[in-house]
DNA sequence: TTTACATGTCCATTTATCGGACATACATGG
DNA sequence: CCATGTATGTCCGATAAATGGACATGTAAA
């Protein structure tokens, strides 16, 4: 148990690595913050080093601690750096028009979400008019990667050596969360690679709700993103899956084009 | 010139204060990032120390280099990081509501600022029906503390050590900033302090427009956020002026109370 | 060719990070 | 009342990393 790498890649600058660390390690944790004994379990770091970099980044602004229940949590300043960040990113902007229309059109829960490193990342939360809101996601949750819907459709466009390291990767946090069947994630991960969009019927977190999602790819193929959509298991036919299905290309493409076409 | 302190506060942990430092004077920058260059005359850092921290924060996905223009700009991995911090400070989420409405009652452009450090940061940008909007700013963007409109209602409510310590740590940026009055700047803040919220005719960056914002403030009576409005000037008259601040006022409360009194 | 500018790299010196070990605070329970 | 467990706070010598002056390269203008 614990003591995963998060970054997957450099081994260089000491300290910045374990700033980097310690930022991904409380997002990946609840909304509320996590105790400094949570932080030492998930991030596999000394306890004397994570509460030096703790105190270092509070007094830089990126990480507040509550008073009353003593929790860490990401700060205000990395929050105004991250408007930053993301206002020059504008996949979120650029989605926004056709992923609201394809929410409404659906009558259901459109989500567009990125991968960082190992990681899931929801960057937006499209809801219909209906009154029931299949999906418990937010704009900011952070998972392992492959755990959600929009991984499915993005395993399908990454090269098979990266699906495996991913996968192979996160296998010890998948096990953490409740209910995670081995055998039907792999079943799902090779249906995803065979159809080349994601499926998700009753597998891992849900045993109810079903979702279809489709990458958003790079003029090399790469996927950058992907949009999904949730609904319960069995109020779909094949007919209103198609038409999903058919609803998510068209704005996968139009949010494409206006990426990479309309660029500078 | 140059050579400014960005913290402001500490001075202890070397790498990861440089990375800071370096990452906020990225976000001070262009959209389109920044050169090498730009970045060791606006943060005073050595420039092979520089050059290093930069390749450090590439590694980690923090900061990107566009092949063509070879300026460093932040990265995919901070800005979801970004959308992680910005979902646990709710302020732009409950701020939604009421400044949407307010736009359109008022028929302006309304804005929703954030301290942070010696800047500014834009965090929210609600438009009327109109086609005449008011105003460049956008969600994302940083300058210097004092030189927008929101910036004057929270100098009202700051303490006054605060605000002459902001004011002078930034009056060199000030300058740098074509067309900037000293003297008008100066009667301006003596105004917002007087009336306890922020005006802004004719000052600063824009001869064409003015503004009226209102502070967001915390329990303690700290100043968090504010909200602002502008329009061209001359175009209300006194009563038109205080059915803004009127407008502003009810926002302001209604986002302090669903942040402070709604909370757990 | 010369001058100027932006960037890339080296490496001896300096300095901060590292984390095991110890200390404190506060529950719970026998 | 003390033992036990748990979460946190702090010290400090050994170690490893950051530092930045100096040099090198590539490129465009004079």
């Amino acid at each position: 148990m614990a003591s995963e790498k998060l970054s997957g890649l450099s081994d260089s600058a000491g300290s910045l690595n374990r700033a980097v660390t310690l930022l991904t390690t409380i997002a990946r944790g609840s909304r509320q913050g996590s105790l400094l004994t949570e932080l030492v379990a998930r991030s596999g770091l000394p306890r004397p080093t994570i509460h030096r970099v703790l105190d270092t980044l509070m007094s830089l602004g990126w990480v507040e601690r509550d008073a009353q229940s003593a929790r860490y949590n990401l700060g205000a300043d990395l929050a105004a750096l991250g408007y930053s960040a993301i206002c020059r990113h504008p996949i979120a902007r650029v989605a926004e028009t056709p992923l609201s229309r394809l929410a409404e059109n659906l009558d259901q829960l459109v989500y567009l979400g990125v991968r960082s490193g190992l990681d899931m990342v929801c960057i937006g939360r499209y809801e219909s008019r209906s009154q029931i809101q299949i999906g418990r996601g937010y704009v900011g949750m952070r998972g392992p990667f492959g755990m959600s819907l929009s991984c499915m459709a993005m395993f399908a466009h990454l090269p098979q050596d990266e699906v495996n390291h991913i996968i192979e990767a996160n296998l010890s946090r998948y096990h953490r969360i409740e209910g995670f069947d081995e055998a039907g994630f792999h079943r799902t991960v090779a249906e995803a690679l065979r159809n080349g969009y994601g499926t998700y019927d009753n597998i891992i977190l849900d045993r109810t709700t079903s979702g279809l999602a489709i990458a958003i790819l790079d003029p090399a193929g790469y996927p950058i993103a992907a949009i999904g959509t949730t609904f319960i298991t069995g109020w779909l036919d094949d007919a209103g899956k198609q038409r999903c299905l058919d609803g998510l290309r068209e704005a996968a493409s139009e949010i494409g084009h206006a990426l990479f076409i309309a660029e500078s």
